[in-house]
DNA sequence: CAGGTTTCGTATCGATCACTATGGAAAATT
DNA sequence: AATTTTCCATAGTGATCGATACGAAACCTG
């Protein structure tokens, strides 16, 4: 329900919107908000300036634009992984393992967007950076709110601070994501995942421990 | 042995280099290579355009000399603890804990200046997202270096993968880069780190599981 | 067909980018 | 003091930045 293909009269458009878009959004995920010139934008689209202005208004609104396209089509599913009717460890497994393939896909730029974005900027693109880290800070609430729905239903210690731990594997995301750049692979970044798994188990022991009993272990591989 | 203060004759400079070079230091650190510009460098150091080129040359120049300064000043003491004479873990330790405090020293910008200062670039700057990524591989080398060690002394069970786990541990240093560039503490991040250290338990145990033994436990719990 | 509307291609716009030419001023050497 | 050497300040270099003005071309509605 937006506006679909309502061509309220006028010359048609020579070009695909969404084909442009994708490849924006590809060139942006490789070079950043502010190091993507419009000529290589205008090269990578198969455009011509006008056309891309006319169409996306200017910059900044084609790079939000993009960031939309890939939360929708490169990591909205590895975030459906705490959707995911599974118990709470097994659905942070699958984001970060979720996360170990999207940052390493074969013709994509490695690392995630909302990382290489824009991390550093300009002072006039401030405005970009704190949209990205909204990104950023808004996967670290939703891993948070999976955490606490499964310490209500008490799969996790109730005294475990929810807080830091979506703050350690939201960084651990990050890390991958850089790793990634570094030409880590897919198995690299799953072995990765595996071992910031590992702290898991740790991690609930350590509650648990820290709840009375000190060398009682409750239940601890996978 | 170097150009030390040894002038040979002519007007001396009216400024002080190691001053100047800090402040665009800073300003790197802050807004990367490419979003800091020419004008910003000149405000801040308190220069002339030829007072700054002169002195380093050109912008690159400046930019590997500041990464030079940074690496020795404000992150040396932290790769210094991997020489440390205690255990590896606890020489672990000590580099998380110190990156912790590097990463958000009040008055200084956030995070860390490898990340910081070039992730994404231009292809004209694809040379110096090469040189930060060879200071980034440098000290994950130097992590699996320590680990190496460690294993060999006995610290580490013989079976563990030093590569993997220097991986996983320059990526928890990469992720609280990225933490602490969207507003983490120290705390925050000292909290983190310690949860990517019970990684280090749990993976230990592991490790040595799948020696043999299933359940004779090796020490944890420092 | 005429009128209205939108996009097209071409050729730029002013601003900013990293960088430097020029010539005089200041200090060391002779 | 004469010479040499280096640095200073002013001003401006060509190139590239993001973004547009312009008029012709292509569609819809009457």
């Amino acid at each position: 329900m937006e506006n679909s293909e309502k061509s309220r009269g006028g010359r048609p458009r020579a070009f695909d919107p969404e084909a442009a878009l994708d490849a924006a959004m590809h060139l942006f995920w490789e070079h950043g908000y502010e190091a993507t010139s419009l000529a290589m934008l205008r090269k990578a689209m198969g455009l011509t300036p006008p056309q891309i202005y006319n169409a996306f208004t200017d910059k900044e609104t084609l790079f939000r634009r993009a960031l939309a396209r890939y939360h929708e089509r490169e990591v909205g599913f590895a975030l459906d992984a705490l959707g995911a009717p599974v118990p709470v460890k097994e659905a942070i497994r699958l984001l970060l393992m979720g996360a170990a393939e999207a940052y390493t896909r074969p013709g994509k730029p490695g690392g995630c967007l909302f990382i290489s974005g824009a991390l550093a900027t300009s002072p006039q693109a401030q405005a970009i950076a704190d949209e990205l880290k909204t990104y950023r800070k808004a996967t670290e609430a939703a891993i948070a709110a999976r955490l606490g729905k499964g310490q209500e239903a008490g799969e996790l210690p109730a005294n475990l601070s929810v807080e830091r731990l979506a703050k350690y594997l939201t960084g651990v995301m990050h890390g991958m994501s850089i790793q990634a750049r570094d030409g880590a692979s897919a198995e690299d970044l799953r072995a990765l995942a595996g071992i910031a798994l590992a702290a898991w188990a740790a991690e609930m022991r350590k509650a648990a421990d820290s709840n009375g009993e000190t060398d009682a272990r409750p239940v601890l591989h996978d």
